[in-house]
DNA sequence: CATAGTTTCATACAACTGTTTGAATTGCAA
DNA sequence: TTGCAATTCAAACAGTTGTATGAAACTATG
């Protein structure tokens, strides 16, 4: 039963071209050399080019979701039922932060797909991505949980202003490497985490210091 | 001399729909069925099809940083000299962001051409698009000047955090507007130019919070 | 009007795309 | 071993892409 290797061969170098040039300049014929098998294994595997992009992108999104809804989980045991909004919005963007960034890149292809998948938006991604609304709302609600006098309207904003300066960070570290000539570490991920987290906090309350100090504390640990 | 019909006729073409549908999926041949003009029309005015996107980045982005700095150079004369903090940012990101968004997107062809311009990274824009530093860092000086206090680092954080925030704004509103069920306005503009300034001056002026951070960071060291 | 230079046009080209085909190979059960 | 299904492979397919060609149409100057 050597189908697996041949499958998972497709999938990691798919996976890797992807995250590296787009969807755009990734041909299936880059794909199947790189992993080393033949052009039409990735029609008799998959079905079709656009199959092997959805599948890639169904796994990755399930896992990104399990793992942020883990931190939440875990941020609201941690909280006695209702977690902090500081650690409901760390568990939203702390995941693909530390995928992403960061001196060990490892794991981070299954991120870096994910921010390209959501970036450059390709027929078969579309489809599937409404789904990632049903998610989000999870946070939503937790976050109304922790701040039950802030407007509906805007929770919702900090929720996307969060999610914007995380994808940005990671889309865009070249240019603000370049313009902070390298003053910027962008290999301190927990660094970034905080910053993103204290302004999204920061957005969401007003700026009120008691907020603050808690993210302080979680900074020094 | 109906040459310059043509060629504009191209180059408006291919700008709205490179801004409709991305730089992936749209060919000459849809370009010139746009335009109703020759296929060879666009070798022979252009030379090749990256040439004319080429023309097209390079013009528009010329219109948008003059537009910008217009905006940050009355400000700073309406300062006598030295801008807010404020207005700096809002002269950063309002442009785009009116251009964009809005219920009259008459203009905002140009700003959505250069939103996908500064996401999908096609080869003969990447070539140009070193000088984007050059001129944010502009908005940096003049953001050091409006903050002698502030550290270069946060500072550039802080001017990286306003172009994502209003970026993904423009690229993702949709998902904003599904998650929300409506009651985020995507057609207020002046309301959403006025959140991202807010936010991102909360992230720059909240002094203690910044203090109280510092001081975390040199415990955990 | 005539003519030289510019612009348009239909058409063809070579390269590349995702997909299909049918034969060859493999691994395993009888 | 034999037989059979699953898998791999080289080759070819039809479609689309950006580009090139050479003739036709046009424009303006003498």
């Amino acid at each position: 039963m050597a189908s697996d290797q041949t499958r998972t061969a497709i999938l990691n170098a798919a996976e890797r071209l992807y995250a590296d040039r787009g969807f755009g300049d990734v041909t299936l014929r880059d794909i199947v050399a790189a992993a080393g098998v033949n052009l039409a294994a990735v029609n008799y595997h998959f079905g079709s080019k656009d199959e092997l992009i959805a599948e890639l992108f169904v796994t990755r999104s399930l896992a990104t979701n399990r793992e942020r809804l883990n931190e939440l989980k875990r941020a609201e045991e941690a909280g006695g039922g209702r977690a902090s909004i500081d650690s409901i919005l760390r568990a939203l963007v702390g995941p693909t932060l530390r995928g992403c960034l960061g001196p060990d890149r490892e794991r981070s292809t299954a991120a870096r797909f994910m921010i390209r998948a959501s970036i450059e938006s390709v027929p078969p991604i579309r489809r599937i991505k409404n789904r990632e609304v049903d998610h989000l709302r999870k946070f939503a609600a937790a976050m109304r949980r922790a701040m039950p006098g802030r407007s509906e309207v805007d929770l919702y904003w900090g929720l996307h202003f969060a999610l914007a300066m995380a994808h940005q960070t990671i889309r865009d570290s070249e240019r603000l490497t370049k313009l902070s000539e390298g003053a910027c570490d962008l290999d301190d991920v927990q660094g970034i985490i905080d910053r993103v987290v204290a302004v999204s906090v920061m957005a969401l309350a007003g700026g009120e210091i008691k907020v603050v100090e808690k993210v302080s504390v979680q900074r020094a640990r």
